[in-house]
DNA sequence: AGCACGCCGACT
DNA sequence: GTCGGCGTGCTC
């Protein structure tokens, strides 16, 4: 029986208001190929402009009405882009995150694999230029005008080159009056790469005869020949520079039939340079019982998550090794995720270097040909590993056994683009539909995963000493209010200054940091410590230059501020703001003769920049580098003996509830770089609140005191674990638009909820105020937060994607981020 | 988001 | 009449 087949497909349609899936049929001729997660060609609007979209259901029965369905045009590619799991992945992550289908299945498809509808139009023969300038319409005249000096021209083109608004209407005019033809191609933004290779073509033994056939004067042929004799094959550029010949000596051979000359698809490789091969490493007692229970929990498959404690040096990565190592001889392959900026040559190194070619890297810096690769390799099943930062939890393996997520706590693990998306959750998850097992390191666990393990969700695990029973450095703790009631108003407070000089003298290496992150400074006391906070939030006001007033980045609070310090009247309230680039002008000016180093985003914007400057410090022609969070992760350079925190105020007064969690976090790392070498280091920490838990914790190598004391301010103060966050941006140009709006939204937003759920504290609605960056690009931004308690989560959700998403009023653009990291 | 349709004012 | 501008509403 013929029985008609309909696809639901997701199209590749930014808006809103077509994020759901669309019925078309299914030609005969693909009945029987068509698979769910597949590309496919489909017309789409009034225009049936063709448009790529994803099968996400294959079924026998239409929706809508039979006579509004259209066909597929074309299925791009044989096998599914998505594997089943992935597909389910996708629409879990849309659900959870509350992003639209096409922006989640574009996350987890391979950038740059998508087709593009380019198109382009030309003047039909025999149209003159008194045609043309008969033509009244002054755009169409112009277009025409263009074609007719510059041939077949791509509507891009036109568009920049002739500034034309609405330009597809004026192209369509011309079509239907017959004047012009448009040509449609579906290209790939990324192309495969070719290589010529040149094979022998004849029989060694036979080497007289094809001598005797060749000029005795035509050297470099004889050159070729000889050289092919002793290689099967070879890469034309290499055969050219080896027998220095030109491409016609070669062209020539390839002629008479001696060689032939055949293009082969070559993958690009990141790894550019012959990385030698480690071996395994004797574990030591703590990491071979972190091994055994680990495999022992595979092996009878109950795909637990595991968090792994250890203190930094403790060896974690030879763990994540051994485990690895287990996997491959079980023929499963495995994911590492570590945060991009200690995506360095040092990190992968350690992975390339014991696994070599059965590692594939994914990263930022990866140019579109090279991730696409990369991406191919896996998907192939050439490459059993992944390294890679957040993006590469969705290397698309099918018989994935391990995921590790390095640095756990890192904030580059959730997207700042829609979907966003947490790595850790979609780890999770991923491992949960495909069996595999997730392991969490980090030597300061987030409070969340911390909590997790406690409460028995994550299973714990610990490495509390050192490799080789290194110590750890000391910190010492400078009062900065001391420094000043002393006289001393430099950002060096007296000891930082002494040790900086006994480094130079002793031809040891300084690191200097300070996190220079956000762009708003806020207001402290430096006689007393005085922290401007919101008395409501328990979160530092931020100083707004612009306005001059505080303000709350949670609650919206907004108040002058003071211009004397209210608890002890003195008059040295001081905004805070010194950037590394100022640190680096005043390390210069006072230290002539050191050699200066910066590292942070705008000295390392550039692809390599970011290894030049570790090389010189390894080389040893630096003696102090500046850096933000940059430095503070892997880097291992044994000559470093003193790191100083210039303000690890900086990271304890953002407006943030995770800012003591940060601060911790930081400290412990930057610390770490300090020492691990022979001689033992020194960390040097300047702070206006010597006082402060998270300093002192930090101080003491403490973990675990740090834990409890943030973790009960989190319960005290309604923050996560114990609630989930959720925040709203709603955009537009016109404020006033913008203001009513929110408001009206708010109102109906409340009226959903209920105020009974509202007055008994499980859902609390802060704003709508306007958000901390007030206007980005001519666009107004407000901002409303939720608090919501564990389980009305799901049911908040259905009503804010009621609410904010499927009738967005007055078209504003509306932005929803679950459990942010920040709300700066 | 794009794109067509439709209504309106300006200009031949 | 015809062209272009902009508001409205729909997309299998």
């Amino acid at each position: 029986m013929n029985k008609r087949l309909f696809a639901d497909v997701i199209v590749d349609n930014k808006s809103t208001k077509t994020d759901r899936p669309f019925s078309y049929l299914i030609p005969d001729e693909h009945k029987f190929t068509i698979k769910r997660g597949m590309r496919v060609l489909v017309p789409f609007g009034f225009g049936n402009k063709l448009v790529e979209g994803i099968v996400v259901n294959v079924k026998n029965s239409s929706d809508v009405d039979i006579s509004k369905v259209k066909s597929i045009e074309e299925i791009i590619g044989n096998k599914p882009i998505l594997t089943e799991e992935m597909l389910k992945l996708g629409i879990w992550m849309k659900n959870k995150y509350l992003a639209q289908y096409i922006d989640v299945f574009k996350t987890i498809m391979p950038t740059g694999i998508s087709k593009k509808l380019k198109q382009y139009v030309s003047l039909n023969n025999g149209i003159s230029f008194e045609e043309i300038k008969n033509i009244k319409s002054e755009n169409q005249k112009k277009i025409l005008k263009y074609l007719y000096d510059n041939g077949e021209s791509s509507v891009d083109i036109l568009k920049n080159k002739l500034k034309i608004k609405n330009i597809s209407s004026s192209i369509k005019a011309l079509e239907k009056k017959n004047l012009i033809t448009i040509r449609s191609i579906l290209a790939s933004e990324v192309k495969k790469k070719y290589k010529k290779f040149v094979f022998r073509n004849f029989n060694t033994f036979n080497i007289q005869k094809v001598l005797q056939n060749i000029n005795k004067r035509a050297f470099k042929q004889l050159e070729i020949i000889k050289f092919m004799c002793n290689n099967e094959s070879v890469a034309l550029n290499d055969l050219m520079i080896k027998t220095e010949s030109s491409l016609s000596s070669v062209k020539s051979l390839e002629n008479k039939g001696y060689i032939k000359i055949v293009e082969k698809e070559i993958k690009r490789n990141p790894i550019n340079k012959k990385i030698p091969r480690t071996k395994k490493l004797e574990l030591t007692e703590e990491q071979k019982n972190c091994v055994d229970t680990i495999y022992k929990d595979i092996s009878e498959g109950k795909n637990n998550t595991f968090l792994i404690h250890g203190v930094t040096g403790s060896g974690k990565t030879e763990v994540y090794l051994q485990l690895i190592e287990k996997m491959l001889q079980k023929e499963k392959q495995s994911i590492v995720l570590v945060p991009e900026i200690s995506l360095t040559p040092q990190t992968v190194e350690r992975f390339v270097g014991r696994f070599g070619d059965k590692v594939a890297v994914l990263h930022s810096k990866l140019s579109l040909g090279e991730r696409y690769d990369e991406w191919r390799k896996i998907r192939e099943g050439k490459v059993k590993i992944v390294v890679g930062a957040r993006s590469a939890i969705f290397a698309p393996f099918d018989n994935l056994g391990l995921i590790i997520i390095d640095e756990e706590h890192e904030t580059s693990y959730k997207s700042s683009m829609s979907p966003k998306y947490d790595a850790i959750e979609v780890a999770q998850k991923r491992c949960e539909l495909e069996n595999a097992t997730l392991i969490l390191g980090s030597a300061t666990p987030s409070i969340e995963t911390y909590y997790k393990a406690q409460q028995g969700e994550i299973k714990l695990l610990t490495l509390s000493k050192r490799i080789n029973n290194r110590k750890m450095p000391p910190i010492e703790i400078i009062d900065m209010k001391e420094e000043l009631d002393n006289g001393n108003k430099s950002i060096f407070s007296k000891s930082l200054y002494e040790a900086i000089k006994e480094n130079l003298q002793n031809k040891k290496q300084t690191i200097l940091f300070l996190n220079r992150r956000g762009f708003s400074t806020f207001i402290s006391c430096r006689k007393c410590g005085y922290v401007a906070k919101c008395n409501k939030c328990d979160i530092s006001l931020t100083y707004h230059l612009s306005e001059n007033i505080l303000k709350c980045h949670y609650c919206g609070l907004a108040k002058k501020p003071p211009t004397i310090c209210p608890e002890c009247k003195s008059k040295y309230i001081k905004y805070f703001g010194v950037g590394t680039q100022k640190v680096e002008e005043i390390v210069k000016r006072t230290f002539p003769k050191a050699r200066v180093a910066r590292m942070d985003v705008d000295t390392t914007i550039r692809k390599g920049s970011h290894q030049k400057i570790l090389d010189k410090v390894k080389n040893g022609d630096v003696d102090i580098l500046i850096g933000t969070q940059m430095i503070s992760k892997g880097l291992d350079f044994p000559n470093v003996t003193l790191v100083g925190i210039i303000a690890a105020d900086i990271t304890l007064n953002l407006p943030d509830f995770k800012s003591a969690e940060r601060t911790f976090q930081l400290i412990t790392q930057v610390g770490g770089r300090a020492g691990r070498g022979e001689t033992e280091g020194r960390v040097i920490l300047q702070t206006y609140e010597p006082e402060h838990y998270s300093i002192k914790t930090a101080k003491e190598h403490d973990y675990i005191n740090f834990y409890n004391k943030e973790i009960a301010i989190r319960k005290e103060f309604d923050y996560p674990p114990f609630v989930d966050i959720i925040n709203i941006i709603m955009a537009d140009t016109d404020e006033k638009k913008l203001y009513n709006t929110c408001y009206k939204t708010i109102d109906i937003l409340k009226e959903k909820i209920g105020y009974e759920k509202i007055k008994n504290g499980n859902i609390k609605i802060l704003g709508p105020h306007p958000a901390p960056i007030s206007k980005i690009k001519g666009y107004h931004r407000w901002q409303v937060l939720i608090k919501c308690k564990g389980n009305h989560l799901a049911f908040l959700k259905k009503i804010i994607k009621k609410v904010f998403i499927n009738t967005t009023y007055e078209n504003i653009k509306v932005s929803i981020d679950i459990n942010p990291n920040s709300i700066l």
